[in-house]
DNA sequence: TAAAAATTGTCAAACGTTTGACAATTATAA
DNA sequence: TTATAATTGTCAAACGTTTGACAATTTTTA
């Protein structure tokens, strides 16, 4: 590959200009620029970024750490976080730490070896020392994991109040909730809280299925078919869309109608659902503006490692209203 | 950050004697190795990456480009590339590409930038000249790149087949296909061709719809709508699950009932289809087998940049059999 | 105990850039 | 024409490693 002297030599300058060039620095005549971006084109060179970045240049590499991106939701926010952050004009690289303590410790330590410039955490498999000693920035989205890292998160507790809205209102009365296995930091415990709360107001009775996130699809349908087999429940929360499908393909089985013998509301509400399953009622997290959001901050660490952040972001959540809970 | 040299330092040795510890060079005693890992571990130390690779080491990095990483197949694509990869070591810098050349266009000039080890690519916006002078190891998914660059697809033409013959076999007379905007160079045409050679056999009549890639959910769902709304046609062939998705929505929607009225098969087969819509019929690809072959072919490249390969290498799909075709 | 082997150290060049100090040349303005 | 400004060049250090040559020291073996 081409380098910084095989410009030099081409264009018949000598390699300071050739940097003040790439750099755009001190002065330099356009016909000197001309002769350099010529030679840049004719032998396809890219400034090596490691022997930039070693010399004190960002790399301009965010990692990106997520239990994984097969599911919609996660998906969709790697989607938006490329997009942002390239029209920026950083680069991601991408570390789906599934639900292993072990990986995420392993891509934490790699991202600190690449020098990447900051990360945006989405998995939480790891305790608080592990992110505290990393000295990169940081920011979290929808956990805490330390007093220095930002959280961004949607509004977990107005979230589960609006579906436990939306179930009352469509007039249920015995309802369940159906959410994972959750963790102490969970966000997901604020949505039961907020469906909680707001079902304390009209003295409803509620049951609680946990189903680990790990659990297949399988293994969640067939817990999910014993659970309405007992036609005990009419109105079902499920903390993730996902989870919210599974429900409508085993009432269909066992010949159930939704809405008319029970109604249902997902979360997460995303694109794909929105298109592909508009008959959904749903919580919509707001996607693209949490990563606007997370982004916005982190570029200032960047920018910036010590400057002041809240500790806390949170956005608005919004219900959508499809045809499980008519 | 800690550098080499605080490690030898803390460690009481030279800066030499860390590095061969590191790279587990030279002769070394348990006693001195086990004092620089202790020293290492206290200043929790990485190896400054961009110094090893300037220094002619591997990055260990890939990168992956794609159209985008929302939808389920390109979802569960990225999700297995990065999980093989890690496994040997290497970590992944994610390239959207979308539908634009240009960003394509930056993305490859930022990898060659990055000094990656090697490039697996999935999109394809660009012509064969811009690949052709990356002179970096590229395996392409699906689509011919140059006469250097291995392609590693999966039985498109034999795809094409299975889904005739699912159709005829359930008693559809009257075809439709539904395919993406067809580029010369896609592989979906060789499942239209399958397609049709296998319908001559019947004598079969068939009508081809082109909806554009980019075009909105809605706007499919539109043109699908206008479709079945003429009632003409009781078979159809998606080239994609999730306009096979819309179909069942749309004839639905119509009060046409699937698979009485009209057959469907689908394409892709991910594990997002088989867990959350058993139901649809469809081709499956085997993104895992796929995967595992591109990434073998890419790292023996990397090892070995003028090592001989083939020029294609095409792996079996299998139809799953929902109840859209019963 | 002497010879051989293993361990560690010193030193320096190299990877490809950036950046500053300074000098030399060229162009521009008074 | 001269003074001034703009442009380009030379040189070298620095970023954090790796690696080879070689010497010095310690340990092991015969």
């Amino acid at each position: 590959m081409a380098t910084l002297d095989d410009i030099a030599k081409l264009a018949g300058v000598s390699a300071t200009t050739v940097s003040r060039v790439i750099n755009n620095y001190g002065s330099l005549s356009e016909k000197t620029k001309t002769k350099v971006f010529e030679a840049m084109r004719e032998l396809n060179y890219q400034p090596n970024s490691l022997a930039r970045s070693l010399k004190g240049k960002k790399t301009q590499l965010i990692g990106v750490i997520l239990p994984g991106v097969s599911n919609p939701f996660f998906g969709q926010m790697v989607q938006e976080i490329e997009d942002q952050l390239f029209k920026k004009g950083f680069r991601i690289i991408l570390c789906n730490a599934g639900s292993d303590a072990e990986k995420e410790r392993d891509y934490l330590r790699m991202l600190m070896a690449n020098r990447v410039d900051g990360i945006i955490a989405g998995s939480h498999n790891l305790g608080i020392e592990e992110y505290q000693k990393v000295g990169l920035p940081i920011i979290s989205f929808d956990r805490y994991l330390s007093d220095e890292i930002p959280i961004v998160s949607s509004d977990n507790y107005h979230g589960g109040e609006l579906a436990a809205q939306a179930l009352v209102r469509s007039g249920s009365k015995k309802l369940q909730i159906i959410t994972g296995a959750n963790h102490p930091n969970s966000p997901t415990n604020a949505r039961l809280t907020g469906f909680k709360d707001e079902l304390k107001k009209s003295d409803l009775d509620f049951d609680v299925m946990e189903i680990s996130f790990s659990a297949t699809p399988n293994i969640k349908g067939l817990k999910i078919k014993e659970l309405l087999s007992k036609r005990e429940v009419d109105g079902i929360f499920c903390t993730d869309d996902l989870t919210a499908l599974l429900v409508i393909q085993q009432a269909k089985a066992l010949g159930m109608r939704v809405p008319e013998d029970v109604r249902l509301v997902g979360y997460d509400g995303t694109n794909f659902i929105q298109s592909y399953h508009p008959e959904l009622t749903t919580v919509m997290q707001p996607i693209s503006d949490i990563v606007m959001v997370m982004i916005d901050l982190l570029l200032k660490r960047v920018d910036d490692h010590d400057c002041e952040l809240e500790d806390n972001y949170v956005l608005p959540v919004k219900l959508i209203t499809g045809e499980t809970t008519a």
